[in-house]
DNA sequence: TACGGTAGCGACACAGTGTGACGCTACGCC
DNA sequence: GGCGTAGCGTCACACTGTGTCGCTACCGTA
């Protein structure tokens, strides 16, 4: 009975949810999840190709809105002011779901599994910064050496906000890069990788 | 038979590094690899917990090198100078077996189950890093910060090295660390971020 | 030399993940 | 009203990883 086809999807999402939150990731079955949701194991795997892709699933949207706002940013501004201004852009999207956010980090925080998944998705949201800098002109090296960088600090945000309901996302971004600005303009020696 | 166990563990690792080489990972079966070693799927997973955990054998020695290098760091460098100071006394090490690398970089390159892998050791790095970083009088976000972005760069590094036979490991942790640094300085305004 | 303890391995048995192939059925479209 | 197809159920299957039991070669000790 192919009702909707996307019923089944958000059924398998919402059980799956539920249940790693109730007794963990690790204790949760395909087979739960699918009686859950009242379809076969099978159906699991048509619209997830993963146990653990049931938690990443927004990702793809997330990935192609950075490669927008990337391309939107203005060519005058410096590689680091386009990264910022580009990671900026996605805070509200961010906030509006939070709620969801903070189940998600608190599962992910507690299985390595989940992490190892996590930190995939952020070398791909990597990958498409470094994309976009070499487009803008910069060399092999410097693209993926400063996107590497750049999102790591943007994940280092988005991990802290998560963790803390009271804090802001945008407003860290920020005092990321500006701190990381700070550690950089402290050290009076300007190259101290040759003094060692 | 029990000659040494130490033997066992030997022939199963080299055999599937040859079969991971020679037919990639995913075609490779624990089976296969037991066979080659001449002993059973169940001692494969004696002496390795995973798959993928032949790949990552030596990176238990590297942490405890690692944590013992960021313990040998004077306290007067500043915590930037004190984590590239820590990551270059373990380029010697690296550059020591350097084929071997070379062998697993191709591997895991093509690979997106051992890539995954990777990156959780690189986060364990990081993990480290943050911890002495703290022990420094770092608060817990710039510790965690500086942490990562400063393990991400030694990364990139690594990577850079690994896939290019003609390079030297140290010169580029050298070198990134540097262009961080320039990239930084280059910035006119020094908070871009409240620009936006 | 004899003896007991133990580390390493083989041998099943088993739960769980993920894939391939086949057939059915409700739905949209002409 | 018939046709094509998307979505699902149903087997069947290969592979990963774990638990358990029993055997055997090695060790030190007397």
């Amino acid at each position: 009975m192919p009702r909707s086809g996307a019923q089944a999807r958000d059924r398998l999402e919402r059980a799956a949810l539920e249940l790693y939150t109730e007794h963990g990731y690790d204790q949760t079955t395909i087979a739960d999840i699918a009686a859950k949701a009242g379809v076969t194991q099978r159906t699991f795997f048509r619209h997830f190709t993963d146990k653990r892709e049931v938690l990443f699933n927004n990702e793809g949207r997330q990935q192609e809105a950075l490669t927008q706002a990337l391309d939107g940013v203005p060519r005058t501004l410096t590689p680091v002011a386009a990264m910022l201004q580009a990671f900026r852009s996605m805070s509200p999207s961010l906030e509006n779901n939070r709620p969801l956010a903070e189940v998600r980090h608190q599962i992910i925080a507690v299985t390595p599994a989940l992490r190892e998944r996590e930190l995939m998705k952020e070398a791909a949201l990597s990958t498409i910064v470094a994309d976009a800098l070499r487009e803008r002109g910069l060399a092999e090296w410097n693209a993926t050496l400063l996107a590497h960088v750049g999102t790591t600090a943007w994940g280092h945000a988005i991990h802290t906000w998560a963790a803390d309901p009271s804090s802001n996302v945008d407003a860290l971004i920020v005092q990321a890069f500006a701190d990381l600005q700070d550690f950089a303009t402290a050290n009076t020696t300007a190259h101290p990788a040759t003094q060692v």
